[in-house]
DNA sequence: AAGTAAAATTTACGCGCGCTAATTTGTAAT
DNA sequence: ATTACAAATTAGCGCGCGTAAATTTTACTT
């Protein structure tokens, strides 16, 4: 079978016995086309190795089925586990995904962007670095392109946001760590790149004064995204220092958690939430690792799987739309409370 | 600046005074011009905005600037970091590379190379399966397009193979630890899906026999990639059933280590080389965690830039020889061992 | 100054498909 | 059988650029 190499379009609607104009129509949409048509070109499919070629379709096409979508880091499990299901979605729906990573680096995610403009993108997925964002580009995009945010959010920029309800979830782990033990004091980086880590700032605040507690913010100094040598490194100094108020330490995220962890292992803390324990700590996340974890991280679960589906949804929804008029919607996800021995 | 838009290589030949056939010289290579033309160009490409379309491009080039990068699993950090260099280097030598990653399934390895040929890349770097790999999928796409494998091996497959030298580097591994204490067990998946697996094996027994040890090999039951999961389940049933000939357990990677690690602190176990320890635990990889493990993780370092390089510039060099007679080179590179408190 | 080779230009065709308008064929209902 | 409408066909332009051949210009040599 598949003997004859098929050239181009042509001599493919030629075997199949259908008009080229026909057969595109196919390609385009195969429900566009009647029953009977499009059971002959999928029978001469199967017969001959025929698939049209990329670069001259979506050469004179209006929108291609290029979808684009942008992480900040691959290297951060957290991206590369949604990165991997937004990818699945897109493909599912028939389109290309197109994943790029922005290494951590701001400038790259803004020639990510330009990259992309090149390829005529049906639509884009980003889940920019935020404030630290070259805000004007992104918006320069959105101003070009279906553009749909997640994980972390841009006021008024691209048609939807979806993500996690980060209030929700910071206090639903406030208020496990009170009920079950001391208050927690909160660790976090001092310089933030990711606005999630402002919102969970906030949310630790609020929910600690709602449960009558007076809040303990500490703040690590250090750059970039080696969060678990941070945390073990100036998460130590503070263990070290005995500079905590309390026993309980709740991480901005589940890598400086496994940075502190090991810290505390260094130091000779027993981390847990038995009598006999010196600590506590608690994560947010869920990163992978956080389960084998000495002891294993108590921390928050999103759930990557809705994130990315109604992320996928809603920038499908907009390419439906004729009209850009839809309003901005923001769908946030409640995160579940994952308990471990750690806290 | 950068006021009327420029429609096509046409419009911006006129603009910058060169004739367009020249201006398509330049883009395909700035050197090829004589350098006052340049300069012209290059002085128009400041004052207005243009970019050649990427489609009309590539559909009549004989071979496009792409290059694909196809990983087994880009959850995996290994292939996250590994791809994230190889990405780099590609672009830096002026070529756009396309991540793929199979998602840790063998079937999605042949799809990528399926729709990668659509994008007629100019090479292609392929980090396989091995002997889970469409082996035919694969044979057939070294026919069609300049290939070169890494991290993984195929024989006879590519132009070239670049990686890390599992005898070498487990050899090394042994031999500290019986330099250092009891001669090691080896604890590994049963049915492994990578070959470098194989190799680390036969690397144990080998180094075992020569340093007058009995090799003692401990198979894991299990399934995917969940090597965390597998190592903890599995490592900790056989740490409590005390199946382990010595106190010391090489694993076959860090990944699986790391699982082991969690279980022996769920069983009390205390690891590392100190005479107040049960138990000595080495992996092989150094992943990006087995630094914050507890405690930290000995290991064998791979030369991640230098295979991800070598890789690039592997498949560069077939690029530039016309003949496709060049002889297939095989290059491995030593690991380096990670002294940790672990071993 | 003339001579020479390299570089740039002019001219023109082709790539493979999207897309449109006018026409013909097919399908299903009256 | 007639009607009505959807779907397919025919014919043909255009997209933006690669590329080739023939010609002219430029830069460098002696």
């Amino acid at each position: 079978m598949r003997q004859p190499k098929i050239r181009n379009m042509e001599e493919f609607a030629n075997i199949s016995g259908i008009s080229r104009p026909t057969v595109s129509k196919y390609f385009n949409n195969p429900e566009s086309v009647r029953a009977s048509t499009r059971e002959k070109i999928e029978a001469a499919l199967k017969r001959y190795d025929y698939q049209p070629n990329v670069f001259a379709m979506n050469q004179n096409r209006r929108t291609t089925k290029n979808i684009g979508v942008v992480v900040p880091n691959l290297a951060d499990p957290f991206f590369s586990e949604i990165g991997r299901r937004v990818e699945l979605a897109c493909i599912d729906a028939g389109y290309s995904p197109i994943l790029l990573s922005s290494h951590g680096s701001p400038e790259m995610e803004r020639d990510n962007l330009t990259s992309l403009r090149a390829l005529k993108p049906a639509g884009v997925l980003l889940a920019p670095f935020g404030r630290m964002s070259d805000v004007e580009a992104v918006q320069t995009f959105d101003a070009d392109f279906p553009l749909v945010l997640f994980d972390a959010n841009m006021s008024s920029i691209g048609q939807a946001f979806v993500g996690t309800d980060n209030a929700q979830s910071v206090d639903l782990m406030v208020e496990y760590l009170c009920r079950s033990g001391e208050a927690p004091c909160f660790f976090e980086m001092m310089a933030p790149k990711n606005p999630n880590a402002n919102k969970r700032r906030q949310a630790y605040i609020e929910s600690m004064e709602r449960h009558g507690h007076v809040p303990r913010i500490y703040q690590a100094d250090g750059e970039g995204w080696n969060f678990e040598e941070i945390g073990k490194v100036e998460g130590g100094r503070l263990l070290a220092a005995k500079s905590f108020e309390t026993k309980t330490i709740l991480c901005s995220n589940d890598r400086l958690a496994i940075g502190m962890l090991s810290a505390a292992y260094d130091l000779g803390l027993r981390v847990g939430h038995g009598a006999e324990c010196d600590l506590r700590i608690a994560g947010h996340d869920d990163h992978p690792f956080s389960k084998f974890t000495c002891p294993p991280l108590t921390t928050i679960a999103q759930d990557y799987e809705a994130i990315a589906n109604r992320a996928v949804r809603e920038l499908f929804s907009t390419l439906e739309a004729e009209d850009r008029t839809k309003d901005r919607l923001e769908t946030t996800f409640d995160g579940r409370l994952i308990m471990r021995e750690s806290a």
